[in-house]
DNA sequence: ACTCTGACTATTT
DNA sequence: CAAATAGCCAGAG
């Protein structure tokens, strides 16, 4: 499944990804927005994020920026909300950065 | 139609 | 190695 220059579902591509992290593991926006075939387009994989909001089906704690830093904590309710949810399935965070991201990290292009 | 903003990333200072 | 800069482009006002 390739890029489909369709901007009206761009929001939904970005979730139709982020809803396919498997429990446990995370991902990157750089990762997503290179599957969606606009690697130089992660801010709008966040931004996308952020109108998440409304989707509970999206896990927008599962994803990350490349150095597996919770760059969107302060987006979620109370102070440490997201930190807490990925601890929750067993994803060691200190400091705000997931610890051995390397292993943790799941990319999508690898389905 | 134009300007500003942003949960990013890579490159350059 | 920390900080600034430049691409990137969809939405909101």
């Amino acid at each position: 499944m390739k890029y489909q220059p369709n901007t009206l579902n761009f929001f939904e591509r970005v979730y139709q990804v982020v809803v396919l992290v498997p429990y446990g593991r995370v991902t990157t926006y750089g990762a997503i927005a290179k599957y969606l075939g606009a690697s130089k387009s992660s801010r709008m994989v966040g931004w996308a994020m952020n109108a998440a909001h409304t989707r509970l089906d999206v896990p927008a704690h599962r994803v990350v920026n490349r150095l597996g830093i919770l760059t969107g904590k302060h987006h979620f309710p109370g102070t440490n909300l997201m930190q807490q949810l990925l601890e929750s399935e067993g994803i060691d965070v200190e400091n705000d950065q997931i610890l051995d991201f390397k292993t943790k990290f799941w990319d999508p292009e690898s389905l």
